[in-house]
DNA sequence: TTCCTAAATGATAATTATTATTAACTAATA
DNA sequence: TATTAGTTAATAATAATTATCATTTAGGAA
């Protein structure tokens, strides 16, 4: 499922998941929504703070771990000790710019069928597979310039 | 390139990267190169603690730093808002147990150039591909046996 | 519409993870 | 052996996250 984009369709998400539907959450969840940059607590936080600004940073913090208990967000896998998170739940992969510090989203449902088939012959005992991710680590060739991918 | 083994080798590379070869570094390193697991800093810390009392756990975390900027060791990306090292350099997958929260070591040469050759035929622009890697979540189906990857 | 209450929040303290500082130590070169 | 730039230990400081608790509130029942 990709992200949620109505407040009724926020709003009815958080029900199903026995979350009430909070002010604070529709908020914090369309801010996620909205980056494609895979954020931490404290960008999110910072993001709502001129429009929100009694929206504390620990509640970012409660928020946004609720979100990944309901399976609503993702925890962005990184190598810099700091969590971020994507609103995008649909399986995709990242390319992880080493010289801009982005984190770009990736999908190919060709490729993911392709890796998939590969790992089905493959034979693993004693593990169940859920998700296979790309991690494709790049350097950006010209930085004020966007990533194409076709 | 493979982790080092020797204690001599472990010294060359240090003096090749213009980096004294101090006591802690060996110990550091050795105990990295010797867990499979993906520590972090306080489980090497721990590790080395009773034979190495006077080691600080900043050192630790210096020297884990010195290594990765020489490229003698990588970090793992992992979600869980802590860092997490590698001495294993060479080009290699994880599987992420989202039950038993291990991370495994996987390698497929045949997989990579099935990816590489994939990614190679569409059209990425402003982007040099460095390294890919595969992030498989799964779960262990029995938590006690091992898995196994053929 | 009103009442009720379990869940949620804000403020702040506490904890955890990591980095900075600085005096003292030392690897390795001359 | 002497020298010194690089390194370390101890500890303070910072950054990231979580716990606590009084107060607020979403939403269901009446």
């Amino acid at each position: 499922m990709r992200y949620l984009n109505t407040y009724i369709e926020i709003k009815n998400r958080l029900s199903e998941c026995g979350l009430k539907a909070t002010h604070q959450r529709i908020v914090i969840y369309e801010c996620l929504a909205k980056s494609f940059n895979h954020p931490t607590a404290e960008n999110i936080y910072e993001s709502i703070k001129p429009n929100n600004p009694s929206i504390s940073l620990a509640t970012v913090y409660k928020t946004l771990d609720t979100f990944v208990s309901a399976h609503l967000i993702h925890k962005v896998f990184s190598d810099d000790g700091i969590v971020r998170y994507d609103a995008y739940t649909h399986p995709h992969s990242h390319i992880y710019c080493i010289n801009t510090k982005e984190i770009i989203d990736f999908e190919d449902e060709n490729l993911n069928r392709l890796i998939q088939g590969y790992l089905k012959r493959k034979k693993i005992k004693n593990l169940k597979i859920k998700d296979i991710q790309l991690q494709i680590l790049a350097e950006k060739v010209n930085i004020k310039e966007k990533v194409s991918i076709k």
